[in-house]
DNA sequence: GAATGGCAAGTGAGCGCTCACTTGAGCAGA
DNA sequence: TCTGCTCAAGTGAGCGCTCACTTGCCATTC
């Protein structure tokens, strides 16, 4: 295994230990015995723990970052199309990722770090304003609600991340529903 | 001051503590200092920090409760209206108690500790059931659109907590507009 | 004088991180 | 082909330190 390789391994098993628990609880050694190496040989790969935690962050914003250049490309200017793509694309993120899943909760909650807080930030920010722009669009094409405020909408979109996230863990029923989706998102549509 | 008194002035300043940092973070040490009492009167009062963190979320807890009962006594039936208040009355309690709300975030997350999650999700349980039923009696008044599903939308009204507490952490501005509530609360109005 | 409230000095388990050391593949020279 | 050198990759015991919790003692109250 080359150096790139044992790396990305690395970041892939520490997203398994971290969710697992938490930032503090997940120790160093943890993080080595889960990755199959020595304690040592993880500080050849990442000067501190707190590093290693941002670097499967970034890992986890990129592949959903990723997930949606892949549908903009896809749908190009169909607003409407792109919102439900998009909520449903991080739909399927949250289900069949349990563990970025809990990651990400936990990473949404940890501002009382200010390297962790302004990772986040960027990353809902970017959310933000795409979201307002697929609403903006819509709302032109008229598939929208005409008395909608795009801006808040889209809180409102990107915080429905969170309630996502939180019914995936209630093990709630209703997240397993094919419909689910159309039933969440009527709320906006006309 | 007698130990009832105490009692409340050890579990306030303590949800200061654990808003400042996190769980973790905040060490006994900490958490005696801004009571003004020893490290070792403190567990003269609780077993555990675990059990003073449990308490300091049951205190919160009880508040948002309180706030909700002395709603429905006012507006009684009148479903809609109550559902307008219950956010108002939540969205007013997340304005003014900055540490509480990050308190009720971090709990949020704690899923990896299996005490903390059974009562989060009990909290939370109780607050679905409760906008559950608001939201069926809004509809059958013919308020709210007719081919919404009220389990989903609970959770989608119950979910809002949270972006409400992430908007105010992010100092949007949005939040501080009076007519806020409104515009969020348009997409699932008739 | 028993019980309670309060204190400050422990105590030991456990943490992130270090560092002296080992391993093994690659390669040059004979 | 064999030998010896190099060096990046890997190791794991252990250091310094922090933390939740304990102990033993004094003061006050009833």
């Amino acid at each position: 295994m080359d150096r790139g390789e044992r790396y990305n391994q690395i970041i892939l098993s520490s997203i398994d230990v971290f969710s697992r628990t938490n930032y503090e609880k997940a120790t160093t050694a943890m993080l080595a015995e889960e990755a199959g190496i020595a304690e040592g040989t993880l500080y050849k790969y990442f000067p501190s723990k707190k590093e290693l935690f941002l670097e499967c962050f970034r890992y986890i914003a990129g592949q959903l970052i990723d997930r949606y250049n892949l549908l903009y490309e896809d749908v190009g200017e169909q607003s409407l199309v792109s919102l439900k793509g998009v909520a449903k694309s991080y739909l399927d993120f949250v289900k069949e990722n349990p563990s970025m899943r809990k990651f990400l909760a936990f990473m949404l909650n940890n501002s009382f770090d200010e390297d962790f807080a302004r990772e986040m930030e960027e990353f809902l920010n970017l959310n933000i304003r795409a979201a307002e722009g697929l609403l903006k669009g819509a709302m032109r094409m008229g598939e929208l609600k005409k008395n909608m405020d795009p801006h808040i909408m889209a809180w409102f979109f990107v915080g429905g991340y969170f309630t996502l996230i939180l019914m995936t863990e209630m093990e709630e029923d209703a997240v397993q529903d094919p419909g689910f989706l159309d039933k969440y998102m009527s709320a906006i549509l006309e």
